[in-house]
RNA sequence: GCGCCCGUAGCUCAGUGGAUAGAGCGCUUGCCUCCGGAGCAAGAGGUCGCUGGUUCGAAUCCAGCCGGGCGCGCCA
């Protein structure tokens, strides 16, 4: 899309070309500065030249503004060399006007396709053990998975969103052993799962008292994983791929190994693989692991590892050029061994990426909330949805990057109040919303068609001209957010929009503002507006309601 | 001991090379005749953990310290 920014920013870089043959050491800011006093936008293109020219750089900003001036014409209306060489552009009510009207344009995908080099990207997120329900951990992972891929998917991406199901090995074991138990109207065993809803899946488990474990088991743990899937469906999270650890293990169709056996023969092919005391090892040192990992225990059987690598193995075989799993704070361990794993298979490092989320300190009024899974005490996300619903927890859950702790008060949370800048964000969607009917269906059609009736009209108000100016950030904010796996920069962006389409409401009479196309060009920009904060409130996960 | 993450306002946290460091909550003071007051305006509140370094310019990059969280198994 031909962005007004992106015209602007050409215009920076024609103008320094220009001035000096020499490319700029890094590329030219164009950034909306903190204090009004310095424009529209700021460059430092003449800070960045200075230094292959030899000369002062405000010299070079003069030369700068007056090669700028040529080009923009009457779009600038003001340019100024200020502080140590920063150009600071003012621009025309027209060029705003006309920005908006590109906006408008852009319609509802508005900010969407911004990627620069659109990937097949695999996002393998929650994968929490079927052997229990999502707690508050996962909730975190689920909301920023979710969010994640769904912001990824709008800059442009193709995405696959994939759940790993741990139903192999001994913890599958211990949990239909504890549901046997229950099932017999016995106590759990000592390290068995003791909730009640083992009990519940007992009673599903058909003469779960009576069949061998082995055989419950999947049975079992097919009734879990669609209690998860149910709990975050109801969380506003899907996905497309639920991946069975289990069929690692199982010889593939039309193969003659399993998944987990043509691991191992990649990694012998590259020649990574020893046997030592009898078990299987990875010489994951060579790649940079403190230590070398076993892959085969010496009784023969295969280690958790062992499934991890045959599950990147099978990503690799199915052509996703970016791996993103988004794992728990105690896994952070995991990082260094996975990566020496992938590039023991062949793979290129940097395509694996695994992003680490830090824990969930849940707060109710100043107190700490215990989730201290041996108490069982642990709060569930079933729970948390109960007590705060779905849009306030996503919000909480989001607003802060992944690699921080955070606290959520479930006091604050709650509220639906001033307080709270969930309901800020909505509530100032839903009022775009009434004001709209208010002007009448028709009138607002009428409105977005009419985009060249601006001439003549009253100078924008700093307030117009601030919340255009927001409105031009968002497609720079969707794909910095999905470069940086971000999502809640979007938040912060989103509180932002809300307020200033505040001021704007409280400044400028949309409704019944004369002459009509002043009511016209008001209305656009709030078409424009209540579009952008659905958009990032559906990225969030967090609904944009039309009315409280 | 080693590794990863964090340290910014009273609290919770944004801000990964730009100008006078921001938001929400809390606190103080004003504003409901005006398209929804779940709102708005103004104010108080800061050695950006510390010390060096790189740079025209550092909360941001580098090094070393200090403090906090988490992890370091032929467990899953």
């Amino acid at each position: 899309m031909d962005h007004p920014l992106d015209r602007l920013r050409d215009s920076v870089r024609e103008a320094a070309s220009v001035i000096s043959d020499a490319d700029p050491s890094s590329a030219p800011t164009l950034e909306r500065p903190k204090n009004p006093d310095h424009g529209d936008y700021a460059t430092n293109a003449a800070m960045l030249l200075a230094g292959g020219l030899r000369r002062p750089p405000r010299d070079v900003a003069g030369d700068l503004a007056g090669a700028l001036q040529q080009s923009l014409g009457d779009a600038l209306t003001a340019v100024d060399v200020a502080g140590p060489g920063f150009l600071n552009l003012t621009l025309s009510d027209d060029w705003y006007l006309e920005s908006l009207d590109q906006i408008v344009a852009a319609g509802e995908r508005y900010g969407a396709e911004v990627a620069l080099a659109p990937e097949n990207v695999n996002v393998e997120f929650v994968s929490a053990n079927p052997t229990g329900p999502v707690h508050m951990g996962h909730a975190r992972n689920a909301a920023f998975g979710d969010s994640l891929a769904r912001t990824l998917s709008f800059a442009g991406h193709t995405v696959t969103r994939e759940y790993y199901v741990n139903d192999f090995g001994t913890q599958a074991l211990k949990f239909a052993e504890s549901v046997q138990a229950r099932a017999r109207g016995e106590e759990v065993p000592e390290d068995g799962y003791p909730g009640d809803y083992v009990a519940a899946i007992a009673l599903q488990v058909p003469d779960a008292a009576s069949r061998p474990v082995a055989e419950i088991a999947p049975e079992a743990i097919e009734l879990m994983r669609e209690r998860i899937a149910a709990s975050l469906h109801a969380f506003g999270v899907e996905f497309d791929v639920w991946f069975s650890e289990r069929s690692l293990h199982e010889t593939r169709p039309g193969k003659e190994l399993s998944g987990v056996e043509h691991g191992f023969e990649v990694l012998e092919q590259h020649g990574h693989t020893y046997r030592t005391d009898g078990a299987l090892w990875l010489r994951t040192t060579d790649f940079g692991d403190d230590k070398d990992r076993v892959l085969e225990r010496s009784t023969g059987e295969h280690t958790y590892f062992a499934s991890d690598i045959a599950y990147a193995q099978h990503k690799r075989e199915r052509s996703f050029g970016r791996m993103i799993y988004v794992l728990g704070a105690d896994h952070h361990g995991y990082i260094g061994r996975m990566k020496a794993a992938y590039q023991a298979l062949g793979g290129q490092p940097e395509t694996l990426e695994l992003l680490i989320m830090q824990f969930v300190h849940l707060v109710r009024g100043g107190e700490k909330v215990s989730m201290s899974k041996r108490a069982g005490e642990f709060v569930t996300l079933d729970e948390l949805i109960e007590e705060i619903g779905v849009d306030a927890s996503r919000w909480y859950l989001l607003n802060r990057s992944h690699d921080t702790t955070i606290e959520v008060d479930l006091a604050l949370a709650s509220s639906e109040s001033a307080e709270n800048p969930v309901y800020y964000v909505q509530y100032a969607h839903a009022r775009i919303a009434r004001m709209l009917d208010k002007a009448g269906e028709a009138r607002v059609a009428e409105a977005l068609e009419s985009s060249d009736g601006d001439v003549g009209l009253p100078a924008l108000e700093p307030a117009e001209r601030r919340l255009i100016g927001l409105l031009l950030e968002f497609p720079a904010e969707i794909a910095e957010a999905a470069e940086r796996r971000a999502p809640h920069r979007i938040a912060s962006y989103a509180l932002t929009l809300a307020q200033a389409f505040s001021a704007f409401y409280r400044d400028c009479l949309v409704v019944g503002a004369e002459p009509p196309a002043l009511e016209s060009a008001r209305i656009r920009l709030s078409v424009a507006t209540q579009r952008t904060l659905a958009t990032a409130l559906w990225l969030l996960g967090v609904s944009a309601p039309t009315s409280m």
